[in-house]
DNA sequence: TTTTGGTGAATGATGATTCATTCAAGAGGG
DNA sequence: CCCTCTTGAATGAATCATCATTCACCAAAA
């Protein structure tokens, strides 16, 4: 028998659906991609992918579930070498942007997918995406603490300022064709546009790094 | 003999529709929402419906246009009355969360099958979205002519992160039943954090509005 | 031989779209 | 003023294609 946990055969077949589900949903869009379309691409038969997943639906979650799970434990390892809420700020806007080249599928499920399962399937919460807003949420409330930020500073309202903002450039990296900009280039600019807006005038009256 | 031009009986109940269908597709988003609900809804046959609109995608289409458009002129009128750039900024940003009241219904729907429609409606370009952001563009612009934003900001990119800024926090409203927060204030947070991140440091260090 | 993962054709539900038919209202003739 | 007649809007039942999901069966491993 071949068990199928997180070791063996069937955690590699697992894998291979969650990645061709990655592939065909990035370009189809899930209501758009058929279960049969997945299979082939994972080179396995339809039948095969409710072996390990409970449905259509099912197969989506846990993709968001588990993918993002090691975006969140890899950024706050990269965040936690940053030394002080501007440099971790700055360092995860960088992340965010590169996630785009190294991982364009799985940011562009998210980035549509997302949404759309987060108001129409009821019980679900994304529970790994808001531990991703957590990482934020903490590198703010770090800011507080050491005076590099405004006191005042609405920690829950700028976490999603700061996401949207990196959202919305990356989705536009995502649709055009042309890949208009760099996306280092547009993390060094969002950086900017934070940090000057979210510092104390103290901080802003010195000089920066 | 009934004509359906943009007066008389036809392009009432051509309205009729559009607004049926923006509040089911508000509920259980475009995919999940059939025909015949909004049929129903709107109070005329399924087959009616395709008198008026060439099939389900053209419906959303034609309710993305339309309704954007009139957003885009109204907001056009209104930021037109603030003089110099930050005033107009704020008013666009209070217009856009106030927006959320007033058409509840239909920002829901631009908020999750905007990108859905966009990347995935091969033909489909989204016009009026894109007036949309054309309005902060040039906000940012008068800024930078008057010397009140940063000669060097990438308007571009500033544009998205004020638009993606906007956007999910007004996610983070629909999305949450409980309405944490107010809108008015919420626009008051954002407001503070582009504008002090937006200005020249000369305007930062002089007293502003 | 038994067990279990894997298969993929068959099933059944769903829902967009069509179209034969109905209906209402104006036109015109007597 | 009344009675056809014509026209096209409106209807909604029927059609037809599309998949998600199931399950009877197979092959390899134990």
């Amino acid at each position: 028998m071949v068990r199928r946990g997180s070791r063996g055969k069937g955690a590699e077949k697992r894998e291979r659906i969650l990645r061709a589900a990655i592939k065909i949903f990035s370009h189809k869009g899930f209501f758009n991609s058929k279960i049969s379309d997945i299979a082939r691409s994972a080179g396995v038969a339809d039948g095969t992918i409710y072996l390990y997943f409970k449905n259509k639906d099912d197969l989506l979650i846990s993709l968001f579930e588990e993918k993002m799970a090691e975006v969140v434990a890899d950024v706050r390892g990269r965040v936690a070498a940053g030394n002080g809420a501007l440099s971790r700020l700055k360092i995860f806007i960088e992340n965010h942007m590169s996630l785009l080249v190294r991982e364009a599928g799985l940011i562009e499920v998210l980035q549509v997918e997302l949404r759309q399962s987060n108001k129409f399937m009821k019980e679900y919460v994304p529970v790994k995406f808001l531990e991703y807003l957590d990482v934020i949420t903490e590198i703010l409330e770090l800011g507080k603490r050491e005076g590099t930020f405004r006191q005042d500073l609405n920690v829950r309202m700028a976490r999603r300022a700061v996401f949207g903002a990196l959202d919305e450039i990356a989705l536009a990296y995502v649709l055009s064709r042309k890949r208009k900009y760099d996306p280092a280039d547009a993390a060094a600019e969002i950086y900017r546009m934070f940090s000057e807006g979210l510092c104390t005038k103290a901080q802003n009256r010195e000089g920066r790094t």
